[in-house]
DNA sequence: TATTGTTATACTCTATAACTATA
DNA sequence: TATAGTTATAGAGTATAACAATA
């Protein structure tokens, strides 16, 4: 994760013909669309570095937080949730599965399905881990009044719900 | 693109077992990084669809964009920019060389480096796009106020400008 | 010695088709 | 006939190493 905004500022040469030095990038940078992208990797950069100790990826600890709070989940409701094909978590739980994170049994009233529930293990490093995104979440909007951090999961709500 | 968050609404059975039918997502929905990366995915997705006819994706329409408004700006100066490698930027810039959208010319001051210059063919549809961008937006932020979403570009900014 | 642009390549992420067992 | 989970695989996106030409 690199910063995406740096301005080359190498002042040495004016030349004849118009070489910009200082890039114009006013449109993009009006954009929602752009400017969301752009926090969510800031974010998201800061989040994969605390969480690379603990073996995991955002979106590991996604599926685990979303299994640790909801026991009995099926594959195909965290499929929903986390806009993930079904084929490409069939790798994830079977790793975490193996790590002792979480444990699959069988679905009570479809014998197609199976709950996925979070082990002891599993549970603790949720809890560990929640707390370190906790701590990110406070510094990454130091800047933020907690008014103002209010004010944007808002707005970014009402950005993503419309559709 | 699909709906990230659709809870199962199949009542039909009340297990013995705790199956659960209505997720708690509340803890991932209380995270910045969350929220602006739905927002991002929910707006690039439109973005998408509204570029296909055009044959850009977003980083063809942003390298286009920046390439128009900054002429003469060099493929390091874009990959700083938006990101990418610049191993990465070699085949879009030979694409749209060849589509006849953008111009190669030797640096003034640098023989190592190349200007990149839009044709006219280039501005013509970077012109277009913007505007369909620009309409996009327009939409995209319907259920906001001006205000509103003024304050959603000064937050995010804020978000990321931080580190 | 450092930088620009490039090649080749590897790795990760995401997407599609098809199968099985159940519903 | 449709759905849950799975396999295999394809494709897109992103990353690293190394090179020639130039600074």
């Amino acid at each position: 994760m690199s910063t995406v905004l740096e301005a080359s500022t190498e002042a040495t040469c004016l030349s004849p013909v118009e070489i910009p030095t200082a890039i114009d990038n006013a449109f993009l940078e009006s954009l929602i669309g752009y400017n969301a992208r752009r926090a969510a990797l800031a974010v998201i950069g800061v989040f994969m570095e605390r969480m690379a100790p603990y073996g995991l990826r955002v979106v590991d600890f996604s599926v685990l937080t979303l299994i640790t709070h909801n026991p009995g989940i099926t594959s195909r409701q965290l499929s929903s949730m986390l806009a993930i094909l079904p084929p490409n978590l069939v790798g994830m739980i079977r790793q975490m599965q193996a790590r002792g994170l979480i444990e699959k049994r069988p679905h009570p009233n479809d014998r197609r399905a199976q709950g996925l529930y979070a082990t002891a293990a599993g549970e603790q490093l949720q809890a560990q881990t929640q707390q370190v995104v906790s701590t990110l979440e406070s510094e990454a909007v130091t800047q933020l009044t907690p008014e103002e951090r209010h004010t944007l999961i808002r707005l970014l709500r009402k950005v993503y719900e419309f559709r």
